[in-house]
This record gives structure tokens, C-alpha cells and sequence, in this order.
DNA sequence: ATCGTACTGTAATTTTTCTTACATTTTGTC
DNA sequence: GACAAAATGTAAGAAAAATTACAGTACGAT
């Protein structure tokens, strides 16, 4: 009757019901946040009711979610948690051993910084905006580059109509160029070395008329002239190469930003792109849904 | 309006009344502790009235003691770093403004900061290794994480060859999965609503002997006991719907290790590789080099 | 010394958090 | 497919925590 609270959540996944190993896999995931928790708040990020929440805590041997926590204060110890002192901790120990990983999450939080600096920028609005309206959306990225229009258009597909991942397939990038440009705009992911591609497609684009963002590293020196908003995400993080990972967190935030500003309306799409892929696909816990239904065609 | 909670208990001490003093002296001493204390039972333990404890929140700047804990759970501390200034700034904006983006920013860094401290586990060093050495990587996303496959995939491909990424294309994912479990690892890049593709997989590739890593958010309830390592990659950051953005960061810093782990001899390769892109389709600068090079083919 | 101001505590009230009782749903079994 | 058992949610109520109102106290100024 005395093992620790971590102990305590591994040992009930084994036999807990559904909505209990839910809960003990959440609190195991976020032991160190669980101290700033209270049984409501937990329960609601995990979606089951407060009651379920007292009621695990007690079938592990808590009196209740509270005394949890005060069995949780004696197990971490002298364990910091408070990001802070994570931090620290971590910078210590990259100031201690030859570990050149510390000092490039540093590196990784100005990136962050400077992103969410060009959030507040005008452009930033306009290309939410032109992301939200415009009728076809593309983005492309070479190289490394494409997962991250990968992540943007996927996002956004999820919120609106008519946006499409560009590639060199086809071997003409048509699809976009012969489109009415009006109708049309492109965000470009890129970094060093940069593709051939992305400076001619840019080149194309502008020569058609078609607005064009690029989201690239500070290295970039063809873009500037060639496109109408350059966004720069900072991408030298102590590893071996570029790391281009923050700009998912700009994708992110783009697609954040378009939801914004389409509001309320893009729920029923929304919902209707869920329903379809429980239909086609399934999700974990919800068995396929083979009864199509009547309303989620919204395209 | 808009230091750290260590800051300003700091602050107050110089104009703080008595009972006051005692609380910030004992709150900085104590600050690890302070999550788990209430306002009672924080003035039972300096000897002051419970409204004294909410009084002084309020004095420095918070709405209660609670709202004080609210912070320092996303307080990253006070130490001077590269970027202060600016977040400093951000902060002040989100303190004015009802701006839900700038504590975004801070739950992203928070999210950073636990990837980097994931990156020092042995799960870590383990996949690391797998991902070096297995004849044959797959790695695999549904719905909106089909682009951190894409970032994993591209980018370890140019480190070593037999990368693939997995889709259901083929409508079965035989690829892997009657392949020799020996040879093969898997990374599964998944976040709510799970595919049930996601859990599928790993069922199966569990069965056929196949390592699997997942990564995940923190509601995955699926997950612990179907695969060899768990990473769990925070996702709330007050956007309208869960980011995982940052596992883009997780896979770049995977893709570092596995760099670190083969040393010198990708370099030929990495060059190999861009030598290719250069001759196919060419670099920013650099006219295609339509010379086939003897060399350059050592996959 | 007396007054006034600022600080602090007591007690009542409000708000939040947790629990209990009961209804409903889910799960497993025959 | 129906039943029983287990699990979960709802809603009401109990307990805990925090706030407010107000009263008393300490301390400085006059």
C-alpha cells in the first residue's frame, strides 16, 4: 500500500475500464502538470465525467484526486516540473557535459518567438485572409520541405474547399499556372539548398498574376522580389543540418488564423469531413460508420 | 503587468507590508511546493488569515492565489535568455489584449522543452539506434499527421537508404507487414481522433514481431500497450484545435540523433543524394548538371 | 495622547470542488 | 438477442476553498 503514484497508474492499465485507463494514461503523460489540475479540469480535457475522475483516484488507492496529488508532491521530490526549472535543469546539464542539445532548444524557443512575432504582422493578416477567401489554395515544398505543405494543406482541407498539395507529377505545374490567377494564391515551403523548383514555380506564379507566399529560412536571397510575403522562420538549431521544423508551427498557426476568420461556418464542414472518414475509415474507439449520411456532402 | 511570478514576489518585497513579506519570502522559498498548497493551507503554515494570502495575490497582480499557480505553471522562469526581450514584449501584449496567442507561445515552448528532455531517455537512445541500424524504416501518419511521416521520411532518406513511408495506398500495408520483422521498425505518427488505421497497424505489427514507436498526444489511451516506446508530445497550445506541430521537432531531433549515431559515413551519401537532386531537377543558382556522375550512385 | 491610515483577522457568504445517489449506458454472458 | 453486472454520466448536495464585509489592531503623524 505504498508504491508511487506512477507505480500506482502502470499497474491499473492493466485491469482499469475504458474510461479509467483513459485517465491513467493522461496522468501518466502529464504527471508533471497534474499538480496545476484540479478533478473538473481533468475531466474535461479527457472527456469523461468529475465523478469517473474521484472514483479511479479511489479504486488506485487515493482517497481522492486531491490526496493523489499530495502523494504526487512526495514522489517528485526534489523532480522540478515547472518548466522553468526544466529548463534550467536542462542548460545545466548542457553547460555540465559536452551535450550541444540544450543549447539548441534555446535556439528552437527564439524560432518559436520570432514566429509568433510574425504572427502580429499585417502580412500575416493578408495571408490569412487570401488563405481563408481566395477559391484554390496550393502549397508545395521540395526536398524536405514538402512535408510541411503536407501538414498545411491537410489542415486546411479540413476548414475549406478547394485547397490542393502541388507537385512536379505531372511534370508542368498546370494545375496552378493556367488557373485564373484571380482565383488562385500559393504558399511555397523552402530551404536550403533550394529547389530549382521553387524559384521558377514562384517566377511562374508572379508572371501569371498569382499571389505568392514563401515561408523559407534566413538564407533565402531569390525570394525577396519574387513573391508578395516572405515569411522567415529561423532554422540553425545546433544540429547537423537546418532543422525546418518550426515552420510547422507557422503552418499551424496559418490554419489557426484562416479558422478564425471563417468562424462558425467551417463546423459543419468540419464535422462533416470527421463523419465521412468514420464512413470510409474508422476511428479508434468507433467501429466504421457504414451508414453514409444524408447531410455531409457540404463541400 | 507582465513578469514572472518569481518576479514579482521578488518586486514586492521591497514595499510589501509585514504579513505580506512572510508570504513572498516563504512562497519564493517554496515555490516547488506551491502547486500543491491552497490558500489555507498556505496561511495556516506562515500563520496569516486566509484573505491575507488572496489580499496579497491580488496586491501583486493576480486575481487569487489560484490564478497565481495558474501562472507559475507557465512561468519559463526568470533567467535572462536570448530571446527575453521580445517575449517579454509578446507577454506584455497578451497581458493588454485579450491576445490568446502569446500563452500559446508559452505552452509551445513548454511542449519544446519536454521534447528536449524526451531526447535524453533511454527510449530515445533506443530508437535512435533502430533507426540507424534496421534494414528497413517505415514511418506512417493519418489525416493530419501524414505530413510528420513526409518530414521523418524525406529527411532520413538522405541519411541512409530504406526509408519508406507507409500509406494504405495498397489497401493493405503489406509493404511491412509480411516483411521480415527482423529487418524492419515503424514510427507511427498519430493525434486525436485517432485512425483507426493508426491502431490497426500497430496491432498487427506488434503480432509480426515488428518494433513500433508511437507518437502521440497526451489523450492516447491506445497506445502504451501495443508498442515498444510511447513519445507523448503535448498538443494544447490555445489554438481551436490540438497543433502537433511540434512533433516536427521531435522527428528533426530523431533525424539528429540518427546523424550523431552514423557519424561520418553518410556524408557520401548526403552528397550522393544532392548530386542527384542537382542533376534531376537542380538547384537555386546552380543550372541542372546534366553529367551523370560515375560516382553517385551509392545507395 | 489622539486621530487617521493602513494592515490584519473573524465570520459570513459565495464560489469552487468533490461526493453521493440514482439513472442510463455499456459490456459480457448465456 | 435478452439479461445481469459493471461502468459511466447526471444532478443534487456536502465539503472545501476563496472572497467579502466588517471590526479590531498597530503604527505613524500631529
Amino acid at each position: 500500500m505504498s508504491a508511487s503514484v506512477r507505480e500506482r497508474l502502470t499497474t491499473s492499465l492493466a485491469t482499469a475500464s475504458k474510461a479509467d485507463r483513459i485517465l491513467a494514461n493522461f496522468m501518466l503523460s502529464e504527471l508533471s502538470n497534474l499538480p496545476f489540475e484540479t478533478a473538473a479540469s481533468l475531466a474535461a480535457k479527457v472527456e469523461v465525467s468529475e465523478p469517473t475522475v474521484g472514483r479511479f483516484c479511489r479504486t488506485i488507492g487515493y482517497k481522492s484526486f486531491k490526496d493523489l496529488k499530495d502523494h504526487l508532491k512526495q514522489d517528485i521530490g526534489q523532480q522540478p516540473w515547472l518548466v522553468g526549472d526544466r529548463l534550467r535543469e536542462l542548460r545545466k546539464q548542457a553547460a555540465a557535459g559536452e551535450d550541444q542539445l540544450a543549447t539548441g532548444l534555446e535556439l528552437e524557443i527564439s524560432a518559436l518567438v520570432a514566429i509568433y512575432e510574425l504572427a502580429r504582422t499585417p502580412e500575416w493578416a493578408l495571408v490569412v485572409k487570401r488563405l481563408a477567401t481566395a477559391p484554390c489554395v496550393y502549397a508545395v515544398g521540395f526536398q524536405t520541405e514538402r512535408g510541411m505543405a503536407q501538414i498545411l494543406v491537410n489542415q486546411l482541407q479540413y476548414l475549406r474547399d478547394g485547397v490542393r498539395m502541388l507537385d512536379l507529377a505531372g511534370g508542368s505545374f498546370a494545375e496552378i499556372l493556367v488557373s485564373d490567377p484571380a482565383r488562385s494564391c500559393l504558399v511555397i515551403f523552402e530551404a536550403r539548398r533550394y529547389s530549382r523548383l521553387s524559384r521558377d514555380l514562384a517566377i511562374e506564379a508572379k508572371k501569371a498574376g498569382i499571389p505568392v507566399t514563401l515561408v523559407t529560412d534566413p538564407f533565402c536571397d531569390w525570394g525577396r522580389d519574387l513573391v508578395d510575403e516572405m515569411f522567415v522562420v529561423p532554422t540553425e538549431f545546433n544540429q547537423f543540418w537546418e532543422s525546418t521544423a518550426q515552420m510547422a508551427s507557422l503552418a499551424n498557426l496559418l490554419v489557426n488564423g484562416v479558422f478564425l476568420e471563417l468562424g462558425q461556418k467551417v463546423e459543419a464542414r468540419m464535422e462533416a469531413v470527421t463523419q465521412l472518414y468514420s464512413q470510409f475509415t474508422g476511428y479508434v474507439g468507433k467501429p466504421i460508420n457504414r451508414t453514409p449520411q444524408s447531410g455531409s456532402n457540404l463541400a
